[in-house]
DNA sequence: TCACGACCGACCGACCGTCGGTCGAACTAT
DNA sequence: ATAGTTCGACCGACGGTCGGTCGGTCGTGA
C-alpha cells in the first residue's frame, strides 16, 4: 500500500504540474466536493458563465470523473438548489415548531432564517440577469412550492388561535410569498434605498391585510431584511 | 442590367435547391423578417433550443447577414420581447384612456386584453422550464416594470373616484401583478383545473381587499383567464 | 448623354474557439 | 477477478468572426 503511494507520489514528482494524480475517494464526499465547488461558482460567476471545465479544474478532476457522477451541468444546478433548499425548509420547520413564538412571530421568524442564508448573499455577483436566469427561476419554484404548504401551517394555526382570517389561507401565502420572492430578486429589479423600503414596507401591510392580522403584527423589523449578509466560508 | 439579372436567374437555376440567392432588402424588412422568425422559433421550439442556424435557415440568409442585423443572439432576444411588451403596453394605455369603463373594469380589461396576446399563448410549446427561463424572466421584469404605471394611475383615478382605496397604490399593483404573473408561469407551475381557479379567485379576492374594492367589483370573469385555449366548458 | 469607376450597404459562408457531453482504457481496493 | 472509480482524448453542435462579394448609386469627365 506504502509502494503506491511511493509510486504515484514519484510519478506526480516527474511533471512539473499538478496533473495526472488519480485521487480515488468515497463517494459522497467526492459528489460533495464537486457540489461544494460548482455553488461556490454559480454564486460567483453565474450559471451559464460557469463551465464544466471550470469546475474540473477547481476540483481537480477529470470531465469522466465529472460525468460520472452527474449526468449534466444542469443535474448539479438542480443538486445545489436542492441541498440549499432542503437546509432552508428545515430552518423554516424548526420555526414553525416552535412553542414560544405566536402565528405572527413564526412569520416573521421564518423569513428571517431564510434571509441569512437564502438562494444569494455573496458579495462579488453583480452579474446579473441573463447568466442566472434558470437558477433564478428554479430556486424560486422550489421555494415556493416547498414553503407554501410550512407557511401555510403556520397561518392555519394563527386562523384556529384567532389572530387571521382569511378564506384563502393558502393561496394568500403563495401570493404574498411569490410577490416577494421575484420583486426582490436584484437579479431582476434594482432600487434605490428608499424603494427598497417602501417594498418592503407595502408587502408586510399587504399581507397583514390579506391576513386580517393585527397592524404590525408582523414585520416591524423590516429593516432587517435588507442589510445583513451571513458569511461562511471554509477550506 | 437585364444581362445581370439574367446570369444571375440561370446560376439560381442551375441549383437543385433555393441556395446561394442574393437577395437584397430594405433594412427593416430583413430586420422585421429575422424578428418575425426568431419570435415564431422562440415561441415553438423554446429560446435555447432554437439555434442561430435555424433562424438562418428559415429566414433564408447567411449568418453574416444575421450578425449584420444583430450583435447577437440575445439581442434578438431582447427585440423579440421589447415588440411584444410595446404592443401590449399601447393596448393597456388604450384601455386606461377609455371613458366608458369604470376603474375597476379597466382593470379586469386590461388583464384580458394582455391575455389575449401575452407573452405565450401559442399552440404546441409543451417544452417548459429550462429552455426559456431567460425569455420568461425578461418579459416577466419587462411587463412589471412597464405595466405597473399604467395600472397604478388606473387606480390612483379608483381612489380618486372613491372606489379603491390603500396607503400603497403602486406598490400594490407591483405585487399583485408580480404575484400573478409568476404564479400563472405554466413554464414553472402546473396546476389542476380546480387549483387554477382557485388561485385565481384568490388573485381576485386579495387584489379586491388590497385596493379596498367592493368584493365582486373586480374579476366575475376570472374563468376567462384560463379559457385562451379555446377550450371553454363552465361559467 | 453616357460610360466608368469609386463607394457603400447588404450579403455571403468558410472558419474558429468553446462548450457540454461520450467513451473505453486504466487504475484501485477488496 | 471484478466492481467501483478515475482519466483524458475525442466529438459534434453551437454562437460568433472575418475577409470578401455583389449590385445599386452617384459624381465626374468625355
Amino acid at each position: 500500500m506504502n509502494d503506491c503511494w511511493m509510486i504515484t507520489f514519484l510519478y506526480y514528482g516527474c511533471r512539473t504540474r499538478g496533473e495526472h494524480m488519480r485521487i480515488t475517494k468515497e463517494h459522497d464526499v467526492r459528489r460533495n466536493e464537486i457540489l461544494d465547488t460548482a455553488e461556490m461558482l454559480f454564486e460567483t460567476k453565474g450559471y451559464s458563465n460557469t463551465t464544466v471545465n471550470d469546475i474540473l479544474r477547481e476540483v481537480n478532476i477529470a470531465k469522466g470523473t465529472f460525468y460520472y457522477y452527474f449526468k449534466s451541468k444542469e443535474e448539479v444546478l438542480d443538486a445545489v438548489i436542492e441541498r440549499h433548499l432542503e437546509k432552508g425548509l428545515e430552518r423554516a420547520e424548526a420555526v414553525k415548531k416552535r412553542k414560544d413564538l405566536s402565528p405572527a412571530e413564526k412569520l416573521t421568524q421564518v423569513v428571517l432564517v431564510l434571509r441569512m442564508a437564502g438562494p444569494k448573499s455573496e458579495v462579488v455577483d453583480e452579474l446579473h440577469k441573463p447568466e442566472n436566469a434558470l437558477m433564478h427561476q428554479k430556486s424560486l419554484g422550489g421555494i415556493i412550492r416547498g414553503l407554501v404548504p410550512i407557511l401555510n401551517e403556520i397561518v392555519e394555526e394563527g386562523i384556529r388561535a384567532g389572530v387571521f382570517s382569511t378564506p384563502f389561507p393558502e393561496q394568500t401565502v403563495r401570493i404574498m410569498l411569490a410577490a416577494a420572492l421575484t420583486l426582490t430578486d436584484d437579479a431582476m429589479f434594482s432600487y434605490t434605498q428608499e424603494e427598497r423600503q417602501q417594498l418592503l414596507e407595502a408587502i408586510v401591510y399587504s399581507l397583514e391585510t390579506l391576513l386580517g392580522a393585527e397592524r404590525g403584527s408582523l414585520g416591524l423589523k423590516t429593516h432587517l431584511l435588507q442589510g445583513e449578509r451571513g458569511e461562511e466560508e471554509k477550506a
